[in-house]
DNA sequence: CTCAATATATTGCAAAATGCAAGTAACTAT
DNA sequence: ATAGTTACTTGCATTTTGCAATATATTGAG
């Protein structure tokens, strides 16, 4: 049972079944790719996501991480008990959104010198996303 | 006069001099890239982007047209005077979007088969993206 | 024990973006 | 004269976002 629209990742195509269309229904906003981006960087928990330099806001970065973990895009794991705390890891298919990532940094890179995409938080465990991602890709 | 921020397309890193960022600050909302594809796909009138399956508003389309221009990914150019017409196409910049649409189209059809893509309106002049748009990518 | 600090959120409210319907201007066709 | 087309603009209700404050559970300091 892994298929489609009623399973796991539960688009239903809101708007058409257009892959692009799809896709953006899932992260099309100004937020969702800067939470996958700071996943593969290797951030795994709440105050990573919040420190980051655009400064989500915790509102918006719940609502997102709710909707990643709805889409199956993230797990969401609790790393201790008493306190019960959570981290935040990217799923296969949340992983696999990082070829799109790459596209984008080339696109902004090309056209706009200037941006540099910076590792951030030493990885608690090792990503390894294929490219690389440091001083300027 | 081409490099950066304060020149053509004018985005001076809003949020952060991230490049996932900074494209998101131009494209990062449910339809923007919708109108790239569209002018990809060979559309290039008000009409034709109305009539797209995510049936877009008018104010939108307007909107976003605008900013598209702005950002020197779309050139307006009249087609005709008396009645003053226009249509829209893609800038080089504009274009080289591509890549970014290609990875979203085979991320979304490797995780949700029944997504696809069809070319729409015939191309008025040809375009030619590097890669197959039609049954399946 | 009390008090401050930390992590992970939730709540309230104002501001901005979106969606929908209708209106407008300048023609063309019948 | 009337209706239709194209490319928009306007008004207004709904939804989403942004920002600040508050909540809850627990640890650690004194």
């Amino acid at each position: 049972m892994k298929d489609d629209k009623t399973s796991e990742g539960n688009v239903a195509f809101e708007r058409s079944c257009c892959p692009i269309t799809n896709g953006l229904d899932i992260f099309g906003d100004k937020w969702t790719l800067l939470i996958i981006r700071d996943l593969v960087l290797g951030k795994r928990r709440y105050q990573d996501f919040i420190s980051s330099a655009e400064k989500i806001a915790s509102n918006i970065l719940a609502d997102r991480l709710k909707k990643l973990e709805a889409a199956a895009l993230v797990r969401r794991q609790a790393y201790q008990q008493k306190p019960a705390r959570y981290e935040y890891c990217l799923t296969e298919k949340g992983e696999s959104l990082w070829p799109v990532l790459a596209a984008i940094i080339s696109w902004s890179q090309e056209h706009y010198p200037g941006t540099q995409l910076f590792p951030s938080v030493g990885p608690r465990q090792a990503t390894d996303p294929t490219v690389k991602v440091a001083g300027g890709v």
